[in-house]
DNA sequence: ACGGCTGTACCGTCCGGACGGTCATGTCGA
DNA sequence: TCGACATGACCGTCCGGACGGTACAGCCGT
């Protein structure tokens, strides 16, 4: 540990974020050259980094697609937690948390995970960590849920949404979503009064 | 013209249907190979057929693809129909009919489409007849329905309930299973009188 | 304070195998 | 004998990833 300046570890980073342009530039051609036509060539060139510094990062292509699903989940993860923390432990909050990020990546147009289809096509075992997660998200909701089967079904009604997402099935309308929205929040009972 | 044992086709013709054989086999290497490992030569090895029988019958593995999915829509839309057709124009026919099928399917324990999923890996537009068929299905629930938002709601639901059928990822078990469904049904009113 | 050593970040070539698709060659049933 | 159906050897391409560089930064004995 070098005793002085914790603080920079700049020194041999040429680029910043070499990793995080490479986990884009996969979802990326995840997104429009279908989910299994990953070449790490591809992924390299797009993103601004030859193969070997690909490689370097990911040694495997297991690995790359392992840190897609991970970076997946996390980010969710952590939306969910944020939008919790909000409102107590009121009744059915997770589930009440769950719509609201849904409605609000909705309203961001935000980009379909790709890089789990990627993954999938690759090896349908490294959907195991979703599995988990998605297992426990639909306990935490479950718990703290009014009624479970409304916990369970709000869950696939969002799964629902996803699917259509994810498998680039624009099936629903943005009506028909505000509608279903809206008789969710409905179902779930009065928002225990969310200021700003 | 020897018309004895029309029962015995051991040798030019071996099995009837090698393509019904051969896109089973794709199926099944899909579900457990992943879906985006379908290698011809290994389809053509399950199905007891040669490379060239398979790519007689399917001169591009595009095509091959392309079957998986309009085999899979045929077979949904055949059971959608017959189901409805038990139950005539009452009010929201088509949507009861629907998770009627889910049920059906959940209790034969038929195994997912994993042909879906191969045909997406390849190419996204693969998928382009699903989302046709989807937007029908969709409009067909809410002309039926007593209540548009409803129709929608079922329809998500049951999207959700396929997609975790389709990753894999068994998340709900048996139990929140019925307990949606009733829910579901509880919903969408009293069914009319069904007779055998 | 300098020259060597080590570790990190990245580059670009190369190889072996896998895979989609072609083709010349059967083999029956009618 | 014709043509539908099937065979399996073969070709060309693509792709994963191994490997051997390059450049630069810090540590270190001297």
């Amino acid at each position: 540990m070098s005793r002085l300046s914790v603080v920079e570890k700049v020194s041999a980073a040429p680029q910043r974020g070499a990793r995080e342009r490479i986990l884009a530039a996969a979802e990326a051609l995840a997104r429009d050259s279908g989910p299994g036509n990953i070449a790490l060539d591809a992924v390299a060139a797009k993103a601004g980094v030859s193969k070997g510094g690909l490689l370097y990062h990911f040694p495997t292509k297991a690995r790359l697609l392992e840190a897609l699903v991970e970076q997946f989940l996390a980010t969710f993860d952590g939306a969910l937690h944020d939008r919790e923390a909000q409102s107590g432990g009121a009744a059915n909050s997770t589930a009440r948390a769950y719509v609201d990020i849904m409605v609000e990546e909705q309203l961001c147009h935000r980009p379909p995970p790709s890089g789990l289809l990627a993954a999938l096509a690759e090896n349908p075992d490294f959907l195991a960590p979703v599995r988990r997660f998605d297992r426990q998200l639909l306990d935490r909701m479950k718990a703290s849920a009014s009624d479970p089967v409304l916990a369970v079904l709000v869950f696939l009604v969002m799964h629902g949404i996803k699917s259509g997402q994810l498998l680039n099935t624009e099936t629903i309308d943005a009506g028909e979503f505000d509608g279903v929205i809206a008789r969710l929040r409905e179902m779930l009972g009065p928002a225990p009064a969310t200021p700003a």
